[in-house]
DNA sequence: CTCTCGCATTGACACAGATCAACGGAGGGT
DNA sequence: ACCCTCCGTTGATCTGTGTCAATGCGAGAG
């Protein structure tokens, strides 16, 4: 668990720092949040919360992958969200959870009160517009994750959870963190197959047809090289025309 | 047009308040908001704004029925929303539009320029936490969605269709405008594939399919019976448990 | 070192839903 | 009335992905 502290460390000077939600408080106000923040940590596999929970706290993820999903009686699970480290769980204005919240690696948590944590919020107004902002960034998230649902093939479907992967290969403070074209796969065959929408069988075989096809390397079973980012973003399905690739 | 214009006659009194964004405004605040609204009406089969179009204006949905779709380049579409009276439009703090926005039906908007919109929301802070209520709202319905979209058989995915639409059958202060057990279809066949994620024809055997066993019955191609709603949601695959129907 | 256990891969086969194609029926213009 | 067009339905067939089953393989325990 050595390895997190740095990210504790720049976590503790403004403890939802990651999204830049805190990024027009001044030091008072810095004060206030830290005086109200804990941190808790999940070890990998243990359920966070579960569906229909009292959420009594909003945290924002320091380090480790979490997931959030949803599942029918029959055993059928859907991946509505992958929480990687500055993502941020849990709602203000909501007291229950509505899905499953799972740590698939070791995690730590920068918790805070929800009670509490609301009535800074009103105290201070741009965090409050900083956490709408998030919210429409997950909304457009969740309607692309959509689209690929809905209509892209099994192959397009691994490209795009690859390219996703590569995106969010980068530091919030816009650095990436390491080389793009390697990148380690957060969670397992069995969590890509319910967050995509297919059988783990089939995802092993898409990612043995685009190796075969040279559009990836890999190395053991959560290791992937990609050669060639743009090939990648083709076999995605994705628009290429716009922006920069990451 | 005539029969929307009661719910005009109420828009008119608060904006916006079919999702009661304006329930606790006072008078002032009222006047404040209807002095920058204005109204625009769009005929079927309009685009009413494109991917990528600056969003100058934010609007709710008075009368009609809208859809919010995403495409890429070979025509594969998937609906990502569909805006039925009372919804809302565009975001506060965005400037350009991620889909498509076009009128299924004859569609009359309420509108308000952004800018002056974003500036009354700092003055009115109530009306800010109830925009960030409603974007979480649809964050759970983009991701009941995805469950849909990814988990779902066709036969499920058009029975949840049927209860969604059913549910919707309501007048935003929460009385019933119909008997529930008679629905109108709002879009088209090939619409309600691009919202479900399968072709026109499977969606249409599945009609067939559902009418054949007795789950409804069909009026013209746009009226359904539901003799038993508690059938439909069997049908629908949906967790059975806690809370009314409706 | 070997045994196990959990995860991933691979193969054979089945099937839900897509695709291709023909037909029907309602509405609107002339 | 007629035709035409759009939309929906139905049928025949194909195929991508699911299902079932066997095998591989690395990590940790003993």
């Amino acid at each position: 668990m050595n390895k997190v502290l740095p990210v504790m460390e720049s976590c503790s000077s403004c403890p939802i720092r990651h999204r830049a939600v805190c990024a027009r408080c001044d030091e008072d106000e810095l004060e206030q949040l830290n005086q109200i923040k804990f941190y808790k940590t999940y070890t990998a596999g243990q359920t966070i919360a579960m569906r229909g929970d009292a959420l009594d706290v909003v945290a924002s993820v320091v380090a480790g992958t979490a997931t959030l999903e949803r599942a029918i009686e029959d055993g059928r699970t859907q991946l509505v969200g992958l929480l990687l480290p500055s993502d941020f769980i849990g709602r203000p204005g909501r007291d229950t959870l509505q899905y499953d919240v799972t740590a698939v690696t070791d995690v730590t948590l920068c918790c805070f009160q929800r009670k509490p944590f609301e009535s800074l919020l009103i105290r201070i107004p741009h965090v409050q517009e900083r956490l709408l902002e998030m919210a429409l960034d997950e909304l457009d998230a969740a309607r692309d994750w959509m689209l690929l649902l809905g209509r892209k093939t099994a192959r397009e479907k691994i490209a795009s959870f690859l390219m996703l992967i590569a995106k969010r290969t980068v530091h919030p403070d816009g650095q990436v963190l390491g080389d793009l074209s390697r990148i380690e796969l957060p969670i397992s065959r069995e969590a890509m197959a319910n967050f995509l929408g297919l059988t783990i069988e089939t995802v092993s075989r898409q990612f043995t047809g685009l190796r075969k096809d040279g559009v990836i390397e890999l190395d053991g079973n959560r290791s992937v090289r990609i050669p060639d980012l743009e090939t990648l973003l083709l076999e995605s399905g994705d628009d290429s025309d716009g922006g920069p690739l990451i």
